[in-house]
DNA sequence: TTGAAAGCGCTAACAC
DNA sequence: GTGTTAGCGCTTTCAA
């Protein structure tokens, strides 16, 4: 039953042409619909077309093809099994279908080399576009091949080094009103739970945290600031530790999806779910299910993503203004662990 | 500020050689690395390179190069989106990478004809190889393709009128010992609420749940059989009238993971919560955080996603032997919702 | 309406 | 070591 011997090689254009008594031209004609073709040679072409399981080789015909366009984009995510990241490649994929474009994604996992290794495989398989979600500090290296007429559109965190299309979301905002909203409901002792510190997105939700605590007159404590967390298993024993410390939080901002999760853990595992009050940043399914329901502050992936997917396909349809830099607004939304007021100690 | 006009085209292999006054063939194998060239001359080309940011185009290389692989494979998923679906893509992603070969992805929403459409863009690319996640029930039209030579792998379910090499969890079997775990909880009307019933894994599961109380004596009773939905949202309203009606079910088997989660959401609306037993199919990374916890049959999602891209590559790189048919089993998880006790009415 | 020839950017085969 | 020639499968150009 195991087939799959060499079989015959794919037929080529040439082959089908030969087959239908026909040029090459004509069958190139006929497979593209150019028409202006004989219809009894291009029904003979057809035929020899199926009888020959004819697929053209597209790659092939981009090398000659005027523009050179693959129809085909690169996207770089930072885990393509992260929800943020599925559901940003879901959006950009939905975006392409109906021009014909199909995708590459890859996960950098936060890895410099990586994001130059994958980049390179993209350009070299010239693809149309770039849709970057940039694990490094530095893109200049892509200057030369945005220069060279590939559109780079960076998603959820911009480029350093170098200009292009962004799209962000309003994270330090984010942060502000995460914050803000645990001042509101009476905390003062706030602790701010995240990723690892070089990320954009955690800076930046970082740096939203300290101005509300600075508006409201509140000192930061840099002993209740834990980052360095990349799944909800690393941030636990450092939650546990400074849940049973002297000066324990009355309340807990989680700067990313896994980290709350991981929160969320030590907290049951301390039976503090209810004493503490948690803001998380990211969509988390489930927030609505849970015990207390997860008040948090979330982004517009589906929007995101397919905003970069149009700045994207408007550079490849020629648009020659300036960078654009879209922001999209975060939405904070209170289901009850932001609500709980602080316990007296 | 905003360049990206169309630059200076990109250098082909033919430019470097003429700045670096050496020959076509020189530069080839000096950007191949094959060696035999002379270090001074080497490094002419290499500045060459460096000066006009040269990339090599790898898809003309692939027209000529001997074997003609692109290092290239595609896949196609039912949502990207769906952690299920976001999962395989990572596990193959993870394969791929240390092979030099990177992945289109797409997802085909159970449409026969995106399903149609996405192959053939794939193949009009010249992967190397397909894994895929079918829609329909008809994949014979994938056979010349696979006689050509392209591997192809059928992931989650197997292909319809062709043969091929298969990975597939133990469906029939989890759907079993889902409703055989309820039984032995001493629940006797158990609901069965599943995806759309064209889907094979949904129709195994429920095998297995006939199969259950069949063995165990329990007539089925085919008005507690719900399926046809496909997100969280549409389970919900059936779920309501259900468990609203005479003869309401003591426990009910979720067949997969949005299943799972609109039946909570229906449970927890009439507070039944904690009445109802529960057991759902697939992982929810939530499970644990949920009142009652969830209890469920998980698979192995990562290994399911690594065996296919192995086979895939095994292939790939010569095997002739028969199609090889991987059955990966699936766990059973007490948590809690499984483990509810019928209530007396 | 049709086809022959050239060439896209590269590698293979075979010189030198 | 190095270069020359042919040619991958297709589209383009231009002539018939």
């Amino acid at each position: 039953m195991s087939d799959l011997g060499q079989g015959r090689a794919r037929a080529t254009m040439k082959e089908v042409a030969d087959l239908a008594g026909a040029s090459l031209k004509t069958v190139s004609r006929v497979v593209n619909g150019e028409g202006n073709v004989n219809p009894e040679l291009a029904n003979k072409v057809m035929d020899a077309v199926t009888t020959l399981g004819y697929r053209p080789n597209l790659q092939a015909g981009f090398l000659r093809r005027s523009g050179g366009k693959t129809q085909t984009i690169g996207l770089l995510l930072e885990n393509i099994s992260n929800p943020f990241s599925a559901a940003l490649h879901r959006a950009i994929e939905d975006v392409s279908t109906p021009r014909g474009v199909i995708v590459f994604a890859g996960s950098l996992d936060e890895d410099v080399e990586r994001e130059r290794a994958l980049t390179d495989a993209f350009i070299s398989r010239r693809v149309d576009g770039l849709i970057i979600v940039p694990a490094g500090n530095d893109q200049s290296y892509l200057a030369s091949e945005q220069a060279a007429g590939t559109p780079i559109v960076f998603l959820d965190r911009p480029p350093y080094l170098m200009e292009a299309d962004t799209v962000v979301a309003t994270n330090e905002e984010g942060g502000f009103d995460a914050t803000l909203h645990l001042i509101r409901h009476g905390h003062r002792r706030i602790a701010y739970v995240g990723d690892y510190e070089s990320i954009y997105t955690g800076a930046q939700r970082l740096a939203g945290y300290r101005r509300a605590l600075r508006q409201e007159g509140i000192a930061v404590d840099e002993s209740i600031i834990l980052q360095g967390f990349h799944s909800p298993h690393q941030a636990h024993a450092s939650l546990i530790h400074m849940m049973r410390g002297e000066n324990r939080p009355t309340a807990i901002f989680a700067s990313q999806n896994l980290v709350t999760l991981g929160t969320i853990r030590a907290l049951r595992e301390l039976n503090l779910q209810h004493q503490i009050a948690l803001v998380g940043f990211d969509d988390i399914p489930e927030a609505d299910l849970l015990d207390p329901a997860l008040t948090l502050v979330t982004q517009d992936v589906a929007t995101m993503g397919e905003r970069a997917a149009q700045l994207l396909f408007e550079r490849l349809d020629g648009r020659l203004e300036p960078f654009k830099h879209l922001v999209i607004p975060t939405t904070l939304t209170p289901r009850g662990s932001g609500e709980i007021a602080p316990i007296e100690d």
